[in-house]
DNA sequence: AGCAATTGGTTGCTTCTACAAGTAAACGGA
DNA sequence: TCCGTTTACTTGTAGAAGCAACCAATTGCT
């Protein structure tokens, strides 16, 4: 063990601060779109990519990494969209052991439905907080640390 | 319902990899502490709260706004974190209704072991990705940000 | 003083997530 | 071709978080 780099003031001034809104904001977008929609943040995300996919269709693995989820956490997730109808799994032609979740007409409409709120809640709490010039510094400071997070950009294989 | 003013590509290219750290970034920073420390993130941050504190104690309601936690919440972790005999509780003073937690010897301890592997966590993470002029931007966006999510500025009584 | 409303905290219940184990299909050598 | 390994996904189970209901102490109004 070497000696510890401790943050200096700038640094830890930049940390507290973001670890609050790190805190805070995921709170913030599942309320919206619980009280608006019935839906979690990340079953929103969960439809949004589908809605995305060439016919709406996505191999759950594929899902699973573009939304960041471990495969169990997401075939929980699709078994309840699927209650809700919004969400229909298939086996997939190709490998017997892989199975396809598209979005159904009312998934489709669902997404259609959210999205306008979502992203007026986005605008309102982040984006219309933020000058031209820092949303391109975010966009930066989120690439730099992703870069830390996901070494191999998993993440995105689409733009989203 | 006014027209929606979607994001533009420069707002969409930042809000998805922000998004993306969103996502990523609590558990890469649970899931250190829980390996080599046995604590949550938030156990750590309710910690580090009470060993900046005056007598490191203070009383729930106090303690649960500085790490942005519902009383609920807090009630239960802190009754975890007695159990480990971390922290103690005791009836406060001037009103019977409250009460007070402290840090007990073992909870610095544990605090003093914890936190070099936590920064250096975040060091490697987040902020060793970044410039020091990023720094300085993310404390600005930071701060804009939980302006809107944090209006009333609860979050900061101390600096932290 | 006496009662209603508020504040401080805990607990019951339900939902969500993670980790680990389990099943089934596919691949890859010997 | 057969068997061991990897891949794709599901499910059992246990830990954490939110909301709402709850109790106890305090404050404020009359």
């Amino acid at each position: 063990m070497t000696e510890t780099r401790w943050l200096t003031s700038d640094e830890r001034e930049a940390w507290v601060r973001f670890a609050a809104v790190l805190e805070l904001l995921p709170g913030v977008l599942d309320s919206q779109l619980q009280r608006d929609e019935r839906l979690t943040h990340f079953d929103y995300f969960v439809l949004a990519m589908l809605s995305e996919a060439p016919d709406r269709t996505l191999r759950m693995t594929a899902l699973a990494t573009r939304t960041n989820a471990t495969l169990p956490r997401l075939s929980r997730v699709v078994t309840r969209l699927e209650e809700q109808r919004l969400v229909a799994r298939s086996p997939s032609a190709d490998d017997r052991r892989a199975t396809d979740a598209s979005l159904t007409d009312a998934g489709w409409r669902k997404v259609v439905h959210a999205a306008p709120g979502h992203v007026a809640n986005v605008r309102d709490s982040v984006i219309d907080a933020l000058t031209p010039a820092q949303v391109v510094q975010l966009r930066s400071i989120s690439d730099a640390v992703l870069g830390r997070l996901d070494p191999d950009g998993k993440l995105f294989a689409s733009g989203s």
